[in-house]
DNA sequence: AAAACTATCAACCGCGTAAGT
DNA sequence: CACTTACGCGGTTGATAGTTT
């Protein structure tokens, strides 16, 4: 069957509104409420197709409509529910009071979309993407750093606004350890866990553990990445060693600290519930927990780091509060005290989402074209 | 100063579907 | 039940403002 056109377009004005249209179309709505968008525009004395009218209200003329910049947490509150709805730009807008699903879908188009990219991560699946990196130029546009033999803070190795789980850069991170090991084994206690709480990087990484296992772990997908038995020598295994390392037994590189607004605990460790607590001094495999990802059945990866952001913060940005109370979080303002969640820049938020996640001492050895 | 390029966002288009006849 | 109509949604376009060369 046909689809019948919306309106007669003979003699229909389109492109942008003017001013005395938007009178117009507000005067007549005020009087007569919305609705019958078909024969509005004779009613009102418009030039205008109903569709046209409809877009112009809900988008743009709506009296509640909330103009201007969008907070930190009503992003964050887009990018969950984008985990979880996809591209239902009205499901989302409806969970965003003010905010149009017009205005939502451009935002996520022109900003959080780019971002995603940028820090390695699919914006639809919300999944870690290796190839969506362009290593290359970062490398470049700082091997004068590299050069240096001092300490190297990957921080500013990437520039104020290149993330820090980066899947790419943990990559390298992996290479940087993997190049500089004489034994070509890990020093696993020098190993910051979140490096292998990213399941492409473990996968990829599986050769750097001395004793070739893997803890398993269960992708969103609910497919199993490796099935390898853990290691009832928990040193053995830096998913599992305990924090209370010496940092400085080893000429390794070493990944100092990480202390990621969003991802870390107070225990300046990564609290995962999903995946294997690090935290766990105890070795033994009866205390892995199942790393089982399913409770959302299209749970993500970004989901998941905020989710477990979320579990140490009594749930400011967890999904349920954002799925159950719409309004909630406009309102939150306890989020983290590193965001500052109306002023921020675009480049601030990019950090907050993951700054000094790892920080890295290269050794003079290292050389750094066998990177480039 | 001007051309070229990029980013933004309002508006349009076509499709799916609920509601009405 | 078949057909028609209207609405709402998501993808896309294009005008314009801003930035870079």
């Amino acid at each position: 069957m046909g689809r019948a056109p919306c309106c007669d377009k003979n003699g229909l004005k389109k492109g942008p509104w003017t001013p005395e249209e938007d009178l117009n179309l507000i005067n007549y709505i005020q009087k007569n409420g919305p609705g019958n968008w078909r024969n509005l525009p004779k009613n009102a004395g418009l030039q205008r197709c109903g569709k046209s009218c409809r877009l112009r209200w809900t988008n743009y003329l709506r009296p509640d409509i909330k103009r201007g910049r969008f907070s930190f947490e009503e992003e964050e509150t887009i990018i969950q529910l984008h985990s979880v709805l996809g591209n239902k730009w009205s499901a989302i807008a409806a969970r965003l009071p003010g905010r149009t699903d017009n205005e939502i879908k451009n935002y996520w188009n022109t900003h959080i979309r780019k971002r995603l990219l940028r820090m390695g991560i699919d914006p639809v699946t919300h999944a870690p993407r290796l190839d969506f990196l362009d290593l290359s130029s970062i490398l470049a546009a700082n091997s004068s750093s590299f050069c240096n033999p001092s300490l190297l803070n990957l921080s500013s190795l990437l520039g104020s606004t290149q993330p820090l789980f980066n899947p790419e850069l943990l990559r390298l991170a992996s290479t940087i350890l993997s190049l500089n090991n004489n034994n070509n084994k890990l020093d696993h206690q020098n190993i910051n866990p979140e490096l292998f709480n990213n399941p492409q990087n473990l996968q990829e990484s599986h050769h750097l553990f001395s004793n070739g296992q893997i803890p398993q772990l269960v992708q969103p997908n609910n497919q199993f990445l490796q099935t390898a038995p853990i290691s009832s020598e928990g040193f053995n295994n830096p998913m599992l060693a305990p924090n209370n390392v010496d940092n400085n037994q080893s000429n390794m590189p070493k990944i100092i600290s990480s202390s990621c607004p969003i991802l870390s605990s107070q225990e300046n460790i990564i609290s995962q519930p999903n995946y294997v607590d690090c935290r766990s001094n105890n070795s033994s495999t009866s205390n892995i927990p199942s790393l089982n990802i399913g409770d959302f059945p299209e749970s993500s990866y970004f989901q998941n780091l905020l989710d477990s952001y979320s579990d140490d913060h009594h749930e400011a940005f967890g999904l349920n509060s954002v799925m159950s109370t719409p309004s909630s979080s406009t309102n939150n303002t306890t989020v983290n005290n590193n965001i500052n969640s109306t002023s921020s820049t675009e480049d601030e938020r990019e950090i907050s989402y993951c700054s000094n996640l790892l920080k890295f001492e290269i050794p003079e050895s290292l050389d750094i074209n066998d990177f480039l």
